[in-house]
DNA sequence: ACACTTTTTTAGAATCATTATAAACTACCA
DNA sequence: TGGTAGTTTATAATGATTCTAAAAAAGTGT
């Protein structure tokens, strides 16, 4: 199983239920953008057996906190998530709702000139609105 | 009353509740970034009289839809408005959970290089966090 | 394999921001 | 002033997310 040993060594326990989340995120080249409602969706087809909402909700926040998801931050009222944790940007389509991933290279360096006292900057996210 | 002519130009009526909402978001110079309830707060502290949450939530969504608000993206389980309705970007402090203006000035020019077909750019929003 | 501890899963309840409802109220216009 | 459309309000409904606590599974040592 190749999501046994990223989990043990993340300090999680390769349960059955987190080995396929594993599976249905991350077996894949592709990015996944996705929110809760997405995933638990996902499971339900592509799996034939059930995982309750609350190990969804549990998984999904502990990768998170472990660094193999990140959140994206967009005015709706279900949180985005991305599998694709490299820093890099987002097209939002206000029309699908769907998320489309910026490379750094798309966007260019971004330089931000003002400092706040005492705080150092920790993300600089680019969020790019579509329309038709 | 200064906000009743805007009130009325936006085809919204004047009402005594809308007008002291005007008075509390946009009666200072300073940019003011806000949650409903940071606002239903502020109304209750500034005004003697009170306004119900329902009208608090019409009226917000009311003056972003005619443009005098705009909401923030930001991962929060609270929508973020703000009264700077000219494009710009913002700090987020993670600790003290509150945004800050970042003039286009601060940020310099965003060049996004890649097209989506048959989509145009409505917006292009920098999110900066910050932690200590 | 067995006993024991710790972590995880789960169904269901609770929370809480937001939206919907529908009756009372108000602004506006003829 | 009367009529009408728009607005406010208390309250209920909704829905995403979090909490609870009991059952199940995983890890550890023997
Ligand atoms: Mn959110
Ligand atoms: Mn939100
Ligand atoms: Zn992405
Ligand atoms: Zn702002």
């Amino acid at each position: 199983m190749k999501y046994v040993d990223k989990l043990r060594n993340s300090g999680l326990r390769p349960t059955k239920q987190r080995l396929q989340i594993c599976e249905v995120l991350f077996n894949t080249e592709k990015t996944y953008h996705f929110t809760i409602n997405d995933l638990a969706l996902k499971i339900k087809n592509q799996l034939n057996n059930k995982i309750s909402l609350a190990t969804v909700y549990n998984t999904v926040h502990a990768f998170e906190k472990k660094g193999y998801l990140k959140q994206i931050p967009i005015n709706s009222n279900q949180t985005y998530f991305d599998t694709n944790i490299s820093d890099h940007h987002h097209f939002y389509d206000l029309k699908e709702e769907k998320l489309i991933d910026l490379e750094n290279s798309d966007v260019g360096p971004i330089n931000i000139l003002k400092k706040i006292n005492g705080k150092k900057i920790k993300s600089v996210e680019v969020l790019v609105k579509l329309e038709d």
